[in-house]
DNA sequence: CTGAAAGCGCTTACAG
DNA sequence: CTGAAAGCGCTTACAG
């Protein structure tokens, strides 16, 4: 009753290891470790005893040395170029939910877009022995980075290339632009402007391919002028709009990617006086509270955020081999999910306005 | 040159440890790791060879074994309600770039606003041997439990109560209602409505404390029905604006709690045909897209983000004893941050319509 | 200043 | 089926 010893400095109360568990269920720790986790020959009476022990003492084994004799750590890294885009942030959030169920923890970090701190993130990652990544798109596409990883420890891209063998879940931006492209066409737009994120990446470089495609199966010669793509902020895209708004030729409808290129091209029509959709017709890729509530509200190229992540989530589980997949279904080292989008229709999208009435 | 052992099983290039740049150095284990960490006596002699060893091996430390024997970790633990709530998702994103800087990782988990969810995950992470706790609100106050954490590991509150002695950054919520309510006063407005969060919590708490002294301050007696606080989704805004927009005495202003609940308050006015501001003023709290892109310009109550995790990071690394307070600086155990908040004026709000108009 | 040793809490061959 | 022991990679008293 009396403590028997006051040198414990700190107030944390003595952490119980499985040692103390072993030694209340009266058997050595190797076989209190065999009967925790069932893992080789137990006895039923070792197992019943061990575990009465284990809920008496609300023994809960250390994760840290876990990982030290294991060589797995329980955690998982996820890394985009900004954690705070809210479709990154939607997608995160299902990714962390579909983890923790599986008891997973997620370390996330952020690339800022940046290579060097990607890599730099990667190793501190790996360094902490995280049992597979998620990684988002970021500066450039570089597959066999990506592979080089992936021979190390579980990679699932997420909206990224990957080379032979790799893993991933894709949206199908080609899809989305195409079909905004040509809804558009179908209204009679032919000066379509498409302002976009880097090229170089994935998304960007999928949607101006379905751009593209859309155009050419109408013969409409690509003008080059009205294809934007930048990973800069919104004030180049207001600026952009603004030049595109105020020249001679004008574009009579715009495709842009997320809220705040869709920001920036609102202020450039408020600024110009352009009504939508009399004047301009616009349509935003990637749905969100903006385009939802604008009036008018603003037609939206969507996909479900919910499914990324579980869909990226649930990979990246079955590549770790936390999870199988559907009893009896093959899981192949390489593999790939693409989603695809769908065209929500709102109210700012209208057949050009005559051609003299500008 | 020829590989000596082929038995390594996996395509993981062997891990070197401190015991390879020991011998490379020529010096015990022990000497070598008071070489890299300076900690204990060296000779300037040893520290040299063993850093050219440890550089010529790229030898890293393995964070889990440093966890197991100090009980640090190195990483740092988030809670907030939900991680895909913009204003969360930016103040995320603002203490990871902080606690990155430092060499902290960030785990990060969502709550959903359950406080069986908060019990479990704080669990988790202490399992885990975070460093350190940032809390956000959840379900309902309770600074009892912070203190309990705070004795067993640091933690931070953000915009939460803490016992005494806790630390936490807390934004002005009361200071931004009263702000927001005495501008709609000043305009002439009466019958303002306030939909808020949970008024169990303490951002919750303190606006409807605002609003309610700002009135008091004019004599204005408080109509209850007037103030709507939730927890819940959008749809319960919705239908919350539409029964108030519909009573015959309806407010002619409204205070909304963020872009979902302005997002409700928004289609109610759709729905009903008011306009802002000629019928209905509307003020957000919390800036963000929508209340700045949208047409007019909603005003609102805006606080720095960014200083919000900064500061929050800071004090958490300040209490894990990383990073001291500026040189002389004293810093007491517990410590609060006070952030303002300011209004943004925009286009939404204007004089109530007169009497008769209605 | 240095080295040998203990030990953080677990898991896993290895004998019995 | 079980126990004793080794060892994951470090750090830190403890002797020398």
């Amino acid at each position: 009753m009396s403590s028997p010893t006051r040198s414990n400095p700190s107030v944390t109360p003595a952490r119980v290891t499985i040692r103390d568990v072993a030694r209340a269920a009266g058997v050595s720790v190797g076989t209190a470790s065999r009967a925790l986790n069932r893992s080789g020959p137990v006895s039923e009476a070792a197992v019943q005893a061990v575990e009465r022990a284990a809920k008496a003492l609300a023994y809960a084994p250390d994760p840290i040395a876990q990982s030290m004799r294991t060589g797995t750590s329980g955690v998982v890294g996820l890394l985009v170029s900004d954690l705070a885009n809210p479709l990154y942030a939607r997608i995160i959030t299902a990714v962390e939910t579909r983890l923790q169920r599986e008891g997973y923890a997620m370390v996330v970090g952020n690339t800022h877009n940046s290579r060097a701190q990607e890599d730099l993130m990667v190793d501190l990652f790996r360094r902490r022995r995280v049992d597979g990544l998620i990684l988002g798109p970021c500066e450039t596409e570089r597959p066999e980075y990506l592979d080089q990883i992936a021979r190390e420890l579980p990679v699932v891209a997420m909206d990224r290339d990957f080379g032979a063998g790799g893993t991933g879940v894709h949206v199908d931006h080609f899809r989305g632009a195409f079909d905004a492209t040509r809804y558009l066409l179908d209204l009679g737009h032919t000066r379509i402007a498409l302002m976009t994120s880097d090229s170089a990446l994935r998304p960007g470089r999928e949607r101006i391919n379905g751009y593209r495609a859309a155009l050419e199966e109408r013969g409409i010669a690509i003008d080059n002028a009205l294809v934007r793509s930048s990973r800069s902020a919104m004030d180049l895209t207001f600026s952009d709009a603004l030049a595109l708004l105020s020249a001679k030729s004008r574009p009579t409808a715009f495709i842009c990617l997320g809220t705040r290129i869709l920001s920036g091209v609102l202020q450039a029509m408020k600024q110009t006086g352009y009504r939508v959709p009399q004047d301009v017709s616009l349509i935003c890729v990637g749905d969100g509270d903006l385009p939802q509530l604008y009036s008018p509200a603003i037609t939206a190229v969507s996909w479900d955020l919910e499914t990324v992540g579980t869909a990226t989530a649930e990979m990246l589980l079955r590549a770790i081999g936390v999870v199988s997949g559907e009893p009896g279904a093959q899981t192949p080292a390489g593999q790939e999910i693409r989603l695809t989008t769908h065209v929500v229709m709102r109210e700012s999208c209208a057949p050009p306005p005559a051609p003299g009435s500008n």
